[in-house]
DNA sequence: CGAGGCACTGAGCAGACTGCACACGGCCCG
DNA sequence: CGGGCCGTGTGCAGTCTGCTCAGTGCCTCG
């Protein structure tokens, strides 16, 4: 059975794991952790970018050391012609990180992150000067519950092999 | 005028954006590319993480390479006395990647991954069986219209100085 | 059964990079 | 003016990288 040349093994997510605990980790020092071989875990690391199984470095830049310590969620509903442009206008908004388009009554999901309560009460109506947007609803991080991970997942494909 | 001892600056900024550009680059080729020497780099590098204003590497890791191609988002409202336990079980599923309290009617944004429509279905009763959870909705993520980002505010940061 | 493919291992090697130290210069502030 | 703080250039020993080669065990297929 070939077909599968692209998905990860126990290894790969062992290896991942590693990282995670020591992102700065040498290759000498994660295959001692993982109990490969420097070869194997350096042809791994070769295929998991090869793959573009990580994400891009971005991730890791955390907003609120730049200085913009608020997040929040706006779900917006959009004329529906018009979605390409408002995702356009919203690309060109730097405070926007990220926008989803999702099932449901609403069309949008947009993460942002801002300097302040000012700066966020300026920004949503931003978003609702856009062209073609009908309305929208901000929701306020108050407090990060579980924070973003992963490990739960890689735990999960570590653990068989 | 001290007391900023953590912000970050243009150089710091510049630093990320290089890389996030190659994030396997040596701090001899960062040193080159945002025109500082060497020393200065490493010492900024060191600050960087001292200061924590990186994420942990588990931002980086794809859930879709790990089997996971699906994304949604799900609103939750809880009977608020059990806020903390609701937390608490959200935590303790491997799918959920990252729960935020947030302010407006819903109280929770849940934020989770799942391996095709039937797996969703699946964790999504599992959410709505917590006890303390009144109500879900989720919302499907159909399409990433902007992906994850923060190159537009290191850009910002590292344009004055 | 034997051939071939594949992944892992161990060894080796030249070259590059790291981590650290030291000394110096510019700048700002008390 | 004297310190702090930051950035720079130099230097060095130790380590890591990137790559290659050869050998092994396993699995599949003819």
């Amino acid at each position: 059975m070939s077909g599968e040349r692209d998905a990860l093994d126990g290894h790969d997510a062992r290896l991942l794991l590693a990282l995670a605990r020591d992102p700065r980790a040498t290759v000498l020092a994660l295959a001692e952790r993982v109990g490969l071989s420097r070869n194997t875990v350096q042809a791994r690391l070769a295929r998991l970018d090869r793959l573009g199984a990580l994400d891009t470095f971005e991730r890791r830049v955390d907003p609120a050391a730049l200085g913009y310590p608020l997040t929040a969620f706006v779900t917006v509903r959009v004329v529906q012609r018009e979605l390409a442009a408002v995702a356009d206008a919203l690309d060109r908004v730097p405070e926007v990180l990220e926008v989803h388009g999702v099932s449901g009554p609403e069309d949008l999901l947009v993460h942002l992150v801002a300097r302040d309560a000012d700066d966020l009460y300026r920004i949503a109506g931003h978003l609702l000067a856009i062209d073609g947007v009908e309305r929208t609803s901000t929701s306020l991080v108050m407090r990060s519950l579980v924070g973003f991970r992963t490990a739960p997942l890689l735990r999960r494909l570590a653990g068989d092999g």
